[in-house]
RNA sequence: GCCCAUGUGGCUCAGGGGUAGAGCACACCCUUGGUAAGGGUGAGGUCGUGAGUUCGAGUCUCACCAUGGGCUCCA
């Protein structure tokens, strides 16, 4: 077969002699590169697509690109050189440095004597207004690198002389330079937009600190981050979503919902209150069940080792600042930030035969790592916390069908929590990395191979894995399109040799197991925060910490109240009788307010009927429910985890969109 | 860890050198009212911690702690 060829966006060309695997590409293209541009998908048929337009075809790779995420793209960055002209139309001593495209926007990063303050942003936001009114041309030019370092640096821009010098280190021998109008120029590989006038809905947002290529140590910069969109629906929209995002933000809904709280005594340290609790126990029932199903032993293991655990492990030499030591007997100890080290023990300390592998071990064990102060974030990012952590010890035949049987697990789990809508990445070797490249090629294509057998998209992040083995990470993208890292799998070649695991095989010799480490929602506490925000706070019914909320419409039904209490009580059902002298209508609001699944309204009429009335947080109302009846309903609807409630019509499962268009 | 901001009753916040305010929540009383806030009374704070300036400091200064937005970090 003829050779193929890749073409790659700073047009140079990859040749492969053969039909190359997305992770030769991956490989063979540098990591970085390739996490700029790869989105891939091995399946079997489709063309060979190159970086930067079509290519050979053929092939067995599929990279997937989309057309309107890169225009928009296009728009946003020239948006960003529009923001740069603006702030030095305003203050020409102003100087520039960087504008990238972001996630969801772009910023522009600017040295200024003055800092910024959150009055300028309007400032800069008619500015910007005022000049896309011009409808300046946009026209590129490409200057011999000399006369652009010269340019800059006569126009006191160091920040632009720098970045040009860089590229003429790099052999750079001409820059491309973006005119706006006849004045305004700026350095850039493009593309832009041809006219400005194309931009057509800029918004302002934010100011922050940064520093000069990131590091603390050079000039500190402002940050002005903003956002751009094709038009002025999908702007509305997106600051629409920002606006709920801080409606849910989960710190907030812990305080309102009386969930968990933090004490500057405990920086860090999450206090979950009996309601916060009780979803935090669900949340692991729940994993426990799926242990069971799947076949995992639950196991238990220190909280405290002896330092040279962590020597062994690797993690002192590594980690040690994230770690927490004490000193007892003169003897230095560690606070585990991991399950894996202790489970290697567990491992040894029993003979293995290949006929108990794969050995499936999980752990729910308390974890404590230290974050530096300014990485910590409600639940998100916590000091202590507790993971649905396990280990799988298995063969390297096994480790397709291990791979295989996890995502399932992942997809079954996330399913039933109403996470359809989740992304899947392959991380492959890093530079720096240990293991032969054979072990590495085996470990990355089981990863690709199980992806592909159970038909899931993913997308290679090339470089990005461990140095310890390659790693898929699960990002599940919530209600409000943000996506959040959680699930992780992550094949590791260097603990089983640091602990000189084996397995007796049976040719009777001694064999070297691969480890996998894994979890599905990740840290509990993390896992809360995101689900929290995911739902805004209307959790399903059996992860709802009161299920049932009586309310009397007067005092004359209390005793009828406290009978049904008992009785749902009896079932396992969680029922909260709101007993003040408080009006219907008051306590339907505070009941409300807490997102309460079921209201059940007692009054004479119910008392003398012996029937009730439902009211759903949703507003809707059913009179006149026999109790029996209801009672099996909702112990129906917990005990299958379902999403919505019984009485009301489940709206059309329209999940599987994620799968299909796995951006970027 | 770095930059900026913030820290006042359980919560949300006002006040800004002369001896602490509101709403909600809470307690008690009146009201027993049918699907998102009935009325009254009351209790509750050494204003994050420590030092300084001042006749006098929630209020000004400094340090520290915590939180927030970012940066960086997340073998």
């Amino acid at each position: 077969m003829a050779s193929v060829r890749i073409f790659l966006p700073d047009n140079s060309v990859k040749t492969f002699d053969h039909q190359p695997t997305v992770l030769e590409v991956a490989n063979r293209i540098g990591p970085r590169l390739a996490k700029d541009t790869l989105g891939a998908q091995l399946n079997g048929e489709s063309d060979v697509v190159d970086l930067r337009t079509l290519l050979p075809d053929g092939s067995k790779i599929k990279i997937i690109t989309i057309k309107d995420a890169e225009s928009l793209q296009v728009i946003r960055h020239s948006a960003a050189h529009l923001m740069a002209q603006a702030v030095q139309e305003l203050w020409p001593e102003v100087k520039v440095t960087i504008g990238p495209v972001i996630d969801a926007g772009f910023y522009y990063d600017f040295d200024s004597a003055r800092p910024f303050t959150p009055d300028d942003l309007p400032k800069i936001e008619k500015k910007m207004q005022e000049i896309l009114a011009r409808n300046e041309d946009v026209v590129r030019e490409d200057w011999p690198i000399d006369k652009a370092i010269e340019t800059f640096e006569k126009m006191g821009e160091r920040f632009k002389a720098e970045l040009i010098r860089d590229l003429a280190a790099k052999g750079e021998t001409t820059v491309g330079i973006y005119k706006q109008g006849l004045v305004w120029f700026d350095l850039c590989r493009g593309p832009h937009v041809q006219r400005m006038g194309q931009i057509k809905a800029v918004k302002v947002l934010s100011l922050a600190g940064s520093y000069w290529r990131g590091d603390e140590k050079n000039a500190q910069l402002q940050r002005v981050y903003a956002t751009a969109f094709n038009d002025k629906k999908e702007l509305d929209e997106h600051l629409k979503n920002l606006e709920e995002a801080k409606k849910r933000d989960h710190r907030k809904l812990g305080k309102e919902l009386g969930l968990f709280y933090f004490h500057q005594l405990s920086p860090g340290g999450p206090f979950f209150a009996p309601k916060g609790a009780l979803i935090y126990n669900e949340l692991q029932s729940f994993i426990r069940e799926k242990y069971r199903e799947y076949q995992y032993q639950e196991v238990i293991t220190p909280q405290i080792f002896d330092v040279d655990l962590f020597h062994q492990s690797g993690h002192y030499d590594n980690y040690r600042e994230n770690m927490y030591f004490t000193k007892v007997d003169d003897r230095d100890f560690s606070f585990k930030p991991m399950n894996c080290p202790g489970h290697c023990l567990l491992y040894q300390a029993e003979r293995k035969s290949y006929r108990e592998l794969p050995w499936r071990v999980a752990d729910f064990g308390r974890l404590h790592r230290y974050e530096r102060s300014g990485v910590m974030h409600g639940l998100n990012r916590v000091r202590t916390f507790c993971q649905d952590d396990a280990h799988i010890f298995c063969r390297m035949d096994q480790l397709q069908a291990e791979i295989s049987q996890f995502v399932t697990m992942l997809n079954d789990v996330y399913h039933t929590l109403g996470m359809d809508n989740y992304l899947i990445y392959l991380s492959t070797r890093p530079e720096k990395r240990m293991g032969s490249d054979e072990v590495w090629d085996q470990a990355e294509a089981a990863l690709a191979d199980a992806l592909t057998a159970l038909n899931l998209p993913f997308k290679i992040n090339a470089g990005d894995g461990a140095f310890y083995g390659p790693k898929l990470d699960i990002m599940f993208v919530d209600a409000i399109k943000r996506p959040w890292q959680l699930g992780t799998l992550q094949c590791d070649f260097n603990l089983p040799r640091a602990f000189d695991l084996n397995y007796v095989g049976d040719d009777n010799k001694e064999h070297r197991p691969v480890m996998l480490h894994r979890a599905i929602l990740g840290s509990l506490e993390r896992f809360i925060g995101v689900y929290l925000e995911h739902t805004a706070g209307h959790l399903p019914l059996w992860l709802s910490p009161v299920q049932i909320e009586l309310l009397t419409v007067t005092d004359r039904q209390l005793d009828f109240a406290r009978e049904l209490a008992s009785k749902f009580n009896a079932h396992g059902l969680r029922v909260h009788i709101d007993e003040r002298g408080e009006k219907l209508g008051y306590k339907i609001r505070e009941a409300q307010l807490q997102k309460i699944p079921y209201m059940l309204i007692l009054g004479d009429k119910e008392l003398e009927s012996k029937r009730i009335s439902v009211r759903l947080s949703s507003g809707k109302v059913i009179e006149s429910l026999d109790i029996e009846t209801f009672t099996q309903d909702v112990l129906r609807e917990i005990n299958e985890r379902r999403l919505t409630s019984f009485l009301q019509p489940t709206p059309t499962n329209t999940n599987q969109e994620a799968h299909n268009s796995s951006t970027i």
